[in-house]
DNA sequence: CAAATAGTGTCTTTGAGACACTATCGT
DNA sequence: ACGATAGTGTCTCAAAGACACTATTTG
């Protein structure tokens, strides 16, 4: 860090890697593509841009969520950066992660412009299974959704997952899916109660009780 | 990532910097170094290395802690990657953060062997003043000063800060100063038995009570 | 035995968990 | 009225907080 001459240090790329979760179905969905070449051709990868020189790393990973996922305005932050040497065979290549949250909605609404072969990979299954994923994605994959759990527990993340106004059987579903058990229902709601505030408006059409809309108070 | 020809992409110079903290008379200390050379001449900066063509991340920073602190075997976590266009005026550099954590007895070991120009510096009296920092460090320190209360609250990450033997009312201390308030002896023992394993051996000497001397318990 | 710090017992308060109950829709 | 889901009241239990007490050393 003393030298001045910036030509005696190696030069390396870097690519921001994205995690675009949503729920879609009861169950927790990545965004993926299938890569069409070589390395790891026919296979599931995560979407990503390389990093410009004249670009943050933030600016790379909104840049890439739009791209990519054809989205604007989501919730994203960093997750972490892989560097092994050999994470992609052809070249050196350090990998800084971000994670997005978006509600399934909002994903369908741009679904099919620009997210040719991208598609919806049920987390659970995959990292269940012993399918293989591209370059060392499976294992990134595995620690969004390990730091996903972590961060419902003490933030509100889980809000980013579901639309502006939600109701609260859903919100909580949606707290079990990234808990991955169930809760009570007295409970969960008088845990979430703090943050959130009624709005005047209910479902309708349920051959049942309407549930009320809710949204995310600001404030705090 | 279509694209076998890596060169048509930026390649950007990757470093590894370092915030390595120790608990020093009461006190939160990092390990700085003053610069001699422009830009931030006279100014402190944290320790870093460029990362190597060949060399993972993790190994980068092991190599950095070894050279810049001369310590070997010490605990170390990934923090944050910094990513800013201009953190850097001479060139493009991508910081990949990484927070050690050492105990003072250790660190005294090995200073003033190669650590030249380095220093410990106060945490609580350089970031409560408006003492200027080379590069973005200042904010790099202070998210790493963040994310260690915050460890504190619910890992065992504390325990680095010690030596493998160690007195409660010690540990405590290092509690208190990471967490920047007193806690109550009796429930902070409570919540710490379950962790740690007595010694056969106490302190002695000094006009009290002598304290016993404990470990971490290692299952779990 | 006095000063100083180490270490313990126990009451109170708070929040998580469990469960039973009531409410409101469509058919 | 009934099936179905929404929403509430309250008991239990475990952990966090507060505080008063006892214990062991040196000088």
């Amino acid at each position: 860090m003393e030298n001045y001459d910036s030509s005696i240090y190696d030069k390396l790329s870097v690519a921001v890697d994205l995690l675009v979760f949503t729920i879609e179905n009861d169950a927790l969905k990545i965004l993926m593509v299938e890569r069409s070449e070589d390395p790891f051709a026919n296979m599931l990868a995560l979407p990503g841009v390389f990093v410009g020189i004249k670009e943050t790393l933030d600016e790379a990973a909104i840049r890439g969520i739009r791209e990519e996922a054809g989205l604007e305005d989501i919730y994203f932050e960093q997750l972490y950066s892989f560097g092994e040497v050999e994470r992609d065979p052809r070249m050196r290549i350090i990998s800084v992660a971000y994670m997005a949250l978006v509600p399934i909605e909002k994903l369908n609404f741009h679904a099919g412009e620009r997210t040719l072969s991208a598609k919806l990979v049920d987390v659970k299954e995959l990292l269940g299974s012993d399918e293989k994923v591209a370059f060392d994605h499976k294992k990134i994959i595995e620690y969004g959704r390990w730091r996903l759990a972590n961060k419902v527990e003490y933030t509100k993340i889980a809000f980013h997952l579901v639309g502006e106004e939600f109701t609260l059987p859903n919100l909580q579903k949606v707290y079990e899916i990234l808990l991955g058990k169930s809760l009570y229902k007295a409970n969960f709601r008088k845990k979430i109660a703090p943050m959130i505030e009624e709005t005047d408006r209910s479902t309708s059409g349920d051959a049942h009780r309407p549930s009320k809309l809710y949204r995310l108070k600001d404030e705090e």
